[in-house]
DNA sequence: AATGCAGACAACCGCCCCGCC
DNA sequence: CGGCGGGGCGGTTGTCTGCAT
């Protein structure tokens, strides 16, 4: 019955000591990450082996920051979320200095009520700060608002991936939590990681300040060259081909970079929604119909 | 000052995926 | 092809801390 416990009886449990975080970080900067089974028995820690994984990745590994959410990250996470779901470790991916569980404790103590407290009061649309994109409607105007941007996303998202498969794709096989022409439109609308990181690319150019803290993988003070990939497990964005991947990289002296290499229809339109997406995110003045209008 | 409560965050648990044999 | 083990992920729980009473 059931399965074997992963870590024997009798390993610590409850918060991490200074002594064990030394020992730790010592061993994985020697002999670097992976091979967690091993690091109880190497080290001498009376710890199971997810339990160094768990330390180590959120909280010990270098380049992590922690805390102080900034009003861009806030935005990513709540647009990310609604575009993936609670998938944290993908959200994750696109934040690369923080951590899935940091990202997931945050929306579940602070974005989740945040969130709620817009939907449940008249003034939401007015108080709510970094998440505010209609700060000067009603509610009546700002619940229509939102529905009509579901709309259009689904649109425009159903369009460009029902249509034609894009050429960008090559002949990559079908992953589960890829391309799905037979999927409901949420699965496949959330899933695109490619039409995510299209929609991010633009959203970064349209917000330097995102780009450069969260894309470049670091503020000002991080010295951590390498801070955009290794920071996160030495992975880029979970699923990005390698055209899409440079947004974790961006060059400020190409301006434009062209991630629409195909020439079909799919391809043609993704630009069109992102500058609806970025429309969507930044301007708040921009009327509905004038947003419709783009599509 | 003591107690209760809520919020924030660290860590655990169980499931799942994937690579290896 | 199927079993097994390692590692990753998301949900949940436990603990700590600050604030109100």
């Amino acid at each position: 019955m059931g399965r074997t416990p992963c870590c024997d009886k009798g390993v610590k449990k409850g918060p991490w000591t200074q002594e064990e975080d030394l020992v730790l970080a010592s061993y994985v900067k020697e002999h670097g990450p992976g091979n967690w089974r091993a690091v109880p028995t190497n080290t001498g820690l009376m710890r199971c082996s997810k339990s160094c994984r768990l330390r180590w990745t959120n909280y010990l590994r270098p380049g992590i920051k922690r805390g102080n959410f900034t009003d861009q990250e806030e935005r990513l996470i709540v647009h990310l979320q609604a575009l993936l779901g609670n998938r944290w470790a993908a959200i994750a991916s696109y934040l690369p200095e923080r951590t899935d569980n940091d990202i997931k404790n945050y929306w579940n103590t602070h974005l989740k009520k945040k969130l709620r407290r817009i939907q449940g009061s008249g003034d939401g649309a007015t108080s709510n700060g970094g998440l505010s994109r209609y700060p000067s409607v009603s509610k009546d105007q700002w619940e229509r608002r939102v529905q009509a941007d579901i709309r259009m996303a689904k649109q425009a998202l159903t369009e460009a991936l029902s249509l034609q498969k894009p050429s960008y794709l090559g002949d990559r096989k079908p992953q589960s939590s890829g391309f799905s022409l037979t999927a409901p439109i949420t699965t496949t609308y959330a899933s695109s990681t490619e039409n995510i990181s299209r929609l991010l690319q633009g959203w970064m150019k349209r917000s330097p300040a995102a780009g450069a803290d969260m894309v470049a993988g670091g503020d000002s003070t991080s010295t951590k060259g390498s801070a955009t990939a290794a920071s996160n497990n030495g992975v880029s964005p979970v699923g990005l081909p390698d055209s899409a991947s440079k947004i974790e990289t961006p060059t400020p002296e190409v301006s434009e970079p062209n991630l629409f290499l195909g020439e079909n229809k799919a391809d043609m339109e993704a630009p069109v929604f992102i500058s609806l997406f970025e429309t969507w995110l930044f301007d708040d003045s921009m009327p509905l119909d004038d947003t419709a209008e783009l599509l």
